[in-house]
DNA sequence: ATTATATGTGTACCTTTTACACAAGTCAAT
DNA sequence: ATTGACTTGTGTAAAAGGTACACATATAAT
């Protein structure tokens, strides 16, 4: 069991991070299935514990590439879990982050990924998971619809050009709200956030949207 | 050195509080000088080491109060300082928490701490801190901004009567800005955050000012 | 009584948010 | 080529919320 390893046996520090996607409309998180004792076989947030010799961030990348094989751009550290009999081993404090992947980078995943079998739940279909991991999904998740209402983590979530519907289905399907279309372009526009790229997209039916990108400078401001 | 003690030899688990206060209009944090190598005799958070037997939160108020004597009610997790080396020593997770408390409990404190000598530092006059306490003061600064706009964490900090004067006052310490008088006891009166007493100061010169208490039930609202 | 000082109050203006309907571009079927 | 179905794009009026601002009143000190 991994957890001997005597570089990090004598800590009980678990780093582990709830990364969220839209498809096709649908919040998901990202969850691998336990390969050890305890909760094998269950799913769980991707993670494990921290190398003395790393600094957190980086340990919570590092287990993100082994047990996913996904970079992801923007993680926000989101809390501490721990209490003392929250892993039934030995003693650990838990460390939550937080992130969000453009979802057409999905097939990356399953394809890279070595060491577990990974996948994405729609966070209203969550399989029973290991330790308090379903608390700590819903604390992240209301962490997440702190930020992207007044930030740029959204970012992560889009290819470079994006139309405004598509942006408007991500932000209602995480805050569980729905938003007037006009009203929503005149809000999305008034930020500096986003800006118009003269194209339009070809694909997909129907009347083609204008792309947007993402703009380099932008002013933080609360969107929602 | 404590640190030797086996009860905590094998974890680096650092948890520490920025508590805050308004005194005549300065915000102002708690210190504790410290006793003990690293860093002797140089400020910092109270904090320490927590035990393998004790939930965070339990072993931050059993080290607040062991080092200043203090209770506060209402703590709130705040982020997680993991760099490798930011303790000269061994690995060290430090965990921050923030609170804020009545500025009339101030005198409890140096009667009652018996472990260290700690003090009330203005904000803006804080002396060379221990480790990297300096920027764990500014970040819990910041949530301590964004909690107090939108939420009851400002309780702790009022006896159960006060002024509207009073509350305006602290608002505009901790967030670094001045309002308007008329407008902010219009904007606090709508959220159902506090209710009028019926009472009026009798201290204090001039004309008195109503006696506000805070409303047992209230619904979360941003308030600036 | 007069003065100095801090508290309490209302209104007009401006900005932001919300509600809401129709025209236009594409695709598919005929 | 025309029609129908579907989705995108756009403006305006009403409501709500935020901001600016001046004067009367209660107390304490003189």
């Amino acid at each position: 069991m991994e957890i001997n390893n005597p570089r990090y046996k004598k800590q009980g520090i678990h780093v582990m991070a709830a990364i969220f996607t839209v498809d096709h409309g649908i919040t998901k998180i990202l969850l691998v299935e336990r390969k050890n004792e305890p909760f094998y076989g269950m799913w769980s947030l991707p993670g494990g514990a921290l190398y003395n010799d790393e600094d957190l961030e980086d340990g919570m990348r590092r287990e993100l590439l082994e047990k996913t094989g996904l970079v992801i751009p923007n993680l926000r550290q989101c809390s501490v879990f721990g209490k003392v009999h929250r892993s039934p081993c030995m003693r650990m404090i838990g460390i939550s982050y937080f992130g969000v992947i453009d979802r057409f980078k999905v097939e990356l995943l399953t394809s890279t990924l070595k060491t577990s079998n990974a996948g994405w739940f729609a966070i209203n279909q969550i399989p029973p998971l290991a330790y308090d991991h379903q608390e700590i999904i819903q604390d992240a998740l209301e962490k997440l619809k702190e930020s992207i209402v007044e930030s740029d983590i959204l970012e992560s979530l889009f290819p470079k050009e994006f139309t405004l519907p598509e942006i408007q289905k991500v932000y209602e399907s995480i805050l569980g709200v729905n938003y007037d279309r006009r009203n929503f372009r005149k809000r999305m526009l008034s930020l500096d956030l986003i800006e118009d790229t003269g194209e339009t997209a070809k694909f997909g039916g129907k009347k083609p949207a204008k792309l947007y990108r993402f703009r380099k400078e932008k002013k933080q401001k609360r969107i929602f």
